[in-house]
DNA sequence: ATTGTAATGTAATAATATTACAATTTTATA
DNA sequence: TATAAAATTGTAATATTATTACATTACAAT
């Protein structure tokens, strides 16, 4: 993974509709790749947590998605982001209890979220090489490492401009 | 600050009474110090988190602490959470929901979070090169860093033996 | 003593997430 | 194609985590 963040683009007023299809682009390409059934349901989550970079909490997806089918419940949002964060097109920021779509699913991730407390934007910016001492730190006192949550909160340069 | 974890005494069975009595000594002198008032409610929840070394959820410690005080409710515990966290000497785990006491409240932190997805332990340990390098590359996206959120969940020395 | 500030009491509610079981749809295969 | 198995969705209830609002009490500073 390139960096996934640019600073000329994502993080200023850019054309957002390109940023929306590649993420469902890749998403079908990775499902289908895997084996995986992108379901209707399965489909429009994903679209609306791409709507924008900030991320959406579960309770606000119901809240759009439920005006458009009236049978949809927590359960069903729950659902879908299961599924979505299993097959890697969306990470939790466990910092705000909300979800932001992967637009790089295609290929591995060490990514840190950058999170920008003003505008509440959310993208994820390539950070494989603390991931690597981060995993080699742990190794060093015998603690095998399994999963990084890196999530860095502060001001981004749209907001700082 | 130095190794806060130490994978001969706190990933291990160890006197965890020191542990304790360590967390208490230095909460009272970072409170007088920073002219903070460590009252017996505050100082009770701070001693309930450090009973053990794993992450404790506030509704845990409110059935703990309902039963040595009545009137406790849930609010009773988020206030002194967030004057403990504000007052550093105690951190939210992100990725559990759940808080854990900072051992070495008096020096500086700029650590990460080891979880153990086995034990449930949690301990933090010294990871300052890491948040400088992180600092350095979001500064080279005009992204100001404010504050970072860095667990590491996997398994510890003790269970992996 | 008086007054302002911080801390706590009390009640209600908001926000986030999961469990259990039934019905339906899709997939696999006989 | 018919059938069985597996995956997905429907539906209801509930569990877990966290906050807001306002009253009261304790503490600190005149
Ligand atoms: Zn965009
Ligand atoms: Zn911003
Ligand atoms: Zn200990
Ligand atoms: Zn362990």
């Amino acid at each position: 993974m390139t960096h996934v963040i640019d600073s000329k683009t994502i993080q200023h007023p850019h054309n957002h509709k390109s940023c929306l299809q590649q993420a469902l682009h890749v998403a079908e390409q990775v499902c289908h790749q895997k084996g995986l059934r992108l379901t209707p349901i399965r489909r429009r989550i994903l679209e609306l947590i791409c709507t924008s970079h900030k991320a959406i909490g579960a309770y606000e997806l119901l809240d759009i998605f439920h005006a458009e089918d009236a049978k949809a419940k927590p359960v069903t949002i729950y659902r879908a982001l299961d599924f979505l964060m299993e097959a890697g097109l969306v990470h939790k920021v466990e910092s705000l209890n909300a979800f932001i779509a992967c637009l790089h699913a295609e290929s591995q991730h060490k990514s840190v979220i950058l999170i920008c407390t003003q505008c509440h934007n959310a993208y994820e910016m390539d950070a494989e090489p603390i991931y690597e001492q981060l995993f080699a730190l742990s190794k060093s006192i015998q603690f095998t490492p399994h999963y990084l949550t890196l999530e860095l909160q502060g001001i981004c340069s749209h907001c700082a401009a």
